[in-house]
DNA sequence: CTGGATCCCTGCGGATACTG
DNA sequence: CAGTATCCGCAGGGATCCAG
């Protein structure tokens, strides 16, 4: 076994090898929204990845920014090296970011948006954005939906 | 105990009453970036929720529909009746959907987008929008990575 | 410095049985 | 129909030690 466990078999049920599962498997089977049903799986399952807690900083933070692994820990501050490790494979897996290994003494790793990751960016700071325009909103939903809990 | 473990303390972590926690409690430290370094936290926060594996579904479901809980029980079809009230629950909360419940013999609660809702539709869609234009894209890279990963 | 390997706790989320 | 209460499995993820 040269393979750690977190990195292969272990977990990520949606993202093992799918390959190209033809939406047959998948379980949304109800009549076609706006958004195509069988689309729809592949879909949760990128949105999973993307939004998987860390996924979004680091992408945010590789901004046309190149950074060192050492870098992204330090940014990120709340993440365990083994978090970036994991969350810097699947988007290296995904074709979302690029990693550069530089043959130095003390090991030198860089990390970039590639591509496809940089089209990624205008949809997560949209998210973003949204998330900052209407944080006060939902913080006093939240606190007028308790205040209705508590007081009942 | 009135309130059942699961909608209450046992879980969300980040869903407990935060109110406005002045984001001096942030583990986001790091200098200013294209966000406000403090925001971001509660980004995160809401981020985790709309991005919780069934929000975004409710949501698009509930696009412009008014829908009961056992219909969406039914065209999700994937989640459980568990999940759903979970799900329903942390929306309404946060304002995103409103509840309506019918006092008629066979009970009858309908759920709706609120405004604030109907706003991060547009958010959602451009996310999903995204997967699917570059879902083969990233299946493709996925591959190429498996491939590379199983070669060397 | 950049990870890999392990241990282990926690919470997400599914299944099921019970109510009003 | 619309939840509610519980039990429980399993993946997410932190801490720590180890290696190149």
């Amino acid at each position: 076994m040269t393979s750690p466990g977190y990195l292969e078999g272990t977990k990520h049920v949606g993202t093992e090898p799918v390959g190209r599962e033809d939406a047959e498997a998948c379980r949304f089977d109800r009549d076609p929204f706006q958004w195509d049903a069988r689309e729809d799986c592949q879909v949760r399952q990128i949105l999973d990845r993307i939004a998987d807690k860390w996924s979004l900083l680091v992408i945010a933070l590789l901004d046309e920014k190149t950074l060192r692994f050492g870098e992204l820990v330090r940014e990120i501050d709340g993440i365990s090296k083994r978090m970036l490790t994991v969350t810097l494979r699947n988007l290296e897996r995904d074709g979302l970011v690029g990693r550069t290994v530089y043959p130095v003494v003390p090991p030198r790793v860089e990390y970039e948006l590639t591509a496809l990751g940089r089209t990624l960016l205008g949809t997560t700071q949209a998210l973003v954005s949204w998330s900052e325009e209407h944080q006060e909103e939902i913080a006093r939903a939240r606190q007028k939906f308790e205040a209705t809990n508590t007081a009942g």
